[in-house]
DNA sequence: GAAATAAAAGATAAAAAAGTCTTTTAATAT
DNA sequence: ATATTAAAAGACTTTTTTATCTTTTATTTC
């Protein structure tokens, strides 16, 4: 596989998406959320409402409804998303999948695993929702062409 | 997810297990190999004889056949066996998922990823399957408990 | 060359992940 | 209050990944 699930990427996508269109107050509904990250509408829609369980995005129904984050949420890491959608595995697993595997008992890729996993760790818990964000804001990065 | 498919993990179990038991000389059965690492023994199977086609492992039919690697065989990289599994995807993909995402249109992590990848990258090529044995067999390092 | 052995190949099955569609609930505005 | 809007929830389908079982083919030994 590749680091995240794709349901893991519609996610961090569609947090940026939303920090990005609500920077400035209101809501962005479902379906502009879909459209602009290319994820299909239905099934984000379930992601999305377990990130808003989880509080980790903002959500009102009803009419000019739809999802935000308030400042809390902008705060937050990459990784409580991540954490959220798949769990602990890239914190934590074995590159070889081993449960065994630890400092004392270690599999031939232990030690070189450790330092991706650190560097993985360090990007996601210190960089947060926020931070994306402005790069998006200044058009230094892009969700889609 | 995590960085390697199930089944890639199997895969680089089963060919340290049998670069470990075949070190001098002679072959190394399925049934064993799958105790050994703990999988799956028909899954493993199938994967192995997917390597076998690409010449990642080598393998002889009837009484005391099996497997087992060639001084070649050693020799190549890890990377052999994550891509002949995996494809290229860890070595190429966009942490977001995003198609479009190049240095020219970066998405919000594509920098910090690169730098991941690399490492991830740097680690599969450099490390050949070979040096992973001399590891097991120095009792170093372990598939299992 | 017949019997035994072990991988290769083929056909299914089960589980997990990803995706779709419909109904319900809550909020808003009129 | 009622109509409207948009998320929440539920049921279901498809696809991909992982796993199992059976038959065939190649190799060795006797």
């Amino acid at each position: 596989m590749s680091i995240f699930s794709k349901t893991c990427e519609y996610a961090m996508r569609a947090v940026f998406f939303i920090a990005h269109k609500t920077a400035n107050g209101g809501r962005v509904g479902i379906k502009e959320i879909a459209m602009g990250i290319d994820s299909p509408e239905h099934f984000l829609a379930k992601v999305l409402q377990d990130l808003s369980k989880r509080g980790i995005v903002q959500s009102v129904k009803g009419p000019n409804g739809g999802f935000y984050l308030n400042a809390e949420s902008l705060k937050q890491s990459l990784a409580s998303i991540v954490e959220a959608v798949d769990g602990n595995r890239i914190f934590t697993g074995c590159g070889l999948g081993l449960k065994q595997c630890s400092e004392i008992s270690p599999c031939p890729l232990h030690h070189d695993f450790k330092a991706i996993r650190n560097q993985i760790n360090q990007l996601l818990v210190n960089t947060s929702i926020g931070e994306c964000n402005e790069d998006l804001d200044l058009g230094i990065t892009a969700l889609k062409k």
